[in-house]
DNA sequence: AGGCGTTTCAAACAAACGTTTGTTGGAGGT
DNA sequence: ACCTCCAACAAACGTTTGTTTGAAACGCCT
C-alpha cells in the first residue's frame, strides 16, 4: 500500500498498474494479440502477478473492461435521469437522448486511446463471455429505448430498436476514428483531428437524422434526393 | 490439381481448401484466436500446406480477406457504374448510392457468417496491414464520396466524410448482427431474424436520414433542441 | 521406363504462451 | 521476541504457437 522512493510500487498499486497497462495494450494490439509477459513488462512486475491478484488472465480481461465501461455507463444513466427529472413527463429531446449516449464514452478523459479497447472488445469473440458482456450494457439498452420510445412514439419499436443498434454502430466507428489509425492514409486520417465535442456533434446530428428518418415502407420503392 | 474419390484434393484445390477454412475460422474465432493448426485441421491438409502454398500466415490473412474483399467491393462499383450510366449527368439518388453500397456486402451468398470477417478485421490492429488494408478500399471510399457530393451539393465535403464514416459504422454494426451474436440475449438477439432484404432497407432509411439532417454549425454554441 | 518438377507428409525446431510452485521480505498482531 | 499473513519474486511447468526440414508420393513429359 505504500510507495517507497526507488520506483517499487507496493500492495494494491501493483493491481492497477496491471490494470492501467493492461488497458493499454489491449487497445492498441486487442486481447488475444496481447500477452500477461507484455502486461507485466508493462507495468514493470511481476508475472505471476497478474495471477496472484486477478486469478486468470480471462478475468483480468473482465475487470479492465468492467473499469473501463463501468463509469461511462452510469454516466450515461445519470445523465438520462438529470435531464429527465427536469422534463416531468414530457418526452425528452432526441438530441438529449443521444448525447447522454454518446458523450460519455467520447468525452472520457483526454486519453482517447482508451475508448477504443471497448469498440474492440465488442468484435472479438469468445474472448470476453457474451452473457458477462451483455450484462454490463443490459441497462443501457432498456433505459435507452425505453426514452426513445417515448420521444418517438410513431415509431415501430422494432424500428427503434434498429435504428439504436445503428446509431451504436456509428458510435463505435468513431470512438475508433478518435483512437488514430496509424498508417492509415486516404480521406479519413485528418478526420478526427478535431475536438471531441465536434464529434460528438457530429455524431448526434448524424443519429437524429437517422432516427427521424420515416419508417421503412413494405417494399422497395421511388425516393427524391 | 484432380480429385480422387478418396476424398484426398490435390493442387490448387488445397489452397481454396485452406482459404475456406480459414475464412470460416478467422470469422467464428477471430484473426489472432485461430492457428494454423486449427486451420489446416478443418481443411484436412497438412500443416505444411499452408507455409508451402502461401508463404507465411500473414500472408495467407491478407489472401483470405482480398477474397472476400475483392469481389464485395467490385461489385460495389459496378452497381455505381450502372446507375450512374442510366443517370447520365444527373445526380443520383441518395437511396441508390447507399445502396450500392450495403447491399454487396448484405446479400453475400446465404452464408451471413462469411461476412462478418471484413467487420472483424476492421477492428483487429496489427494482424492486417493497415496500408494493405486500405488499398482495398481506397477507390470504393474515393468513388462514393464522390456521388455523394454530387446528390449533396450543400453539404460541406468534411460533413460528408464524416457521415459516410458513420454510415460504414452502422453497416458492421448490421453485420456483425447477421453473423448472430451466439449466447447473447436481450432486446436484440431476435432482431436479426429477419431477411437480408429487410435490414437492407432498413440500414439504408437510417443512412438516408443520417445524410439528410441538417449540417452541423463550424462551433460550440447554443443549440436547440 | 525413367527422370523431373510439384505437392504432400510426419517430424522436429525454437520461441512464446498461461499457469503453478516454493521461497523470500516486511508489516502488523499477540 | 515470536508468529502470521500478504505481496512479490525467480524459476520451472507442460502446451501451443509459426515455421522449417528432408523424404516420400504424385502427375506429366520426353
Amino acid at each position: 500500500m505504500t510507495t517507497d522512493e526507488t520506483g517499487k510500487a507496493k500492495g494494491r498499486d501493483t493491481r492497477t498498474r496491471i490494470l492501467d497497462a493492461a488497458e493499454k495494450l489491449f487497445a492498441e494490439q486487442g486481447l488475444a494479440s496481447t500477452s500477461l509477459r507484455q502486461i507485466t513488462r508493462e507495468a514493470g512486475v511481476n508475472l505471476a502477478a497478474v495471477n496472484y491478484h486477478f486469478g486468470s488472465r480471462e478475468q483480468l480481461i473482465h475487470e479492465v473492461f468492467a473499469r473501463l465501461v463501468g463509469p461511462v455507463n452510469r454516466e450515461r444513466l445519470a445523465c438520462l435521469d438529470e435531464r429527465r427529472a427536469a422534463a416531468g413527463d414530457a418526452p425528452l429531446p432526441l438530441a438529449t437522448i443521444l448525447e447522454c449516449l454518446a458523450a460519455p464514452a467520447l468525452r472520457r478523459g483526454g486519453d482517447r486511446l482508451r475508448m477504443r479497447l471497448a469498440a474492440r472488445v465488442l468484435s472479438e469473440p469468445g474472448v470476453y463471455s457474451p452473457t458477462d458482456f451483455h450484462r454490463l450494457f443490459e441497462e443501457i439498452a432498456e433505459r435507452f429505448l425505453g426514452e426513445l420510445a417515448r420521444t418517438l412514439p410513431d415509431l415501430p419499436p422494432a424500428e427503434i430498436a434498429w435504428r439504436f443498434h445503428f446509431f451504436i454502430g456509428a458510435l463505435l466507428q468513431a470512438l475508433h476514428g478518435l483512437a488514430g489509425v496509424k498508417g492509415m492514409p486516404g480521406p479519413f486520417s485528418e478526420l478526427y483531428r478535431v475536438p471531441v465535442e465536434e464529434v460528438l456533434r457530429r455524431v448526434v446530428a448524424f443519429g437524429i437524422g437517422g432516427f427521424l428518418a420515416p419508417a421503412v415502407p413494405g417494399n422497395t420503392g421511388e425516393d427524391g434526393p
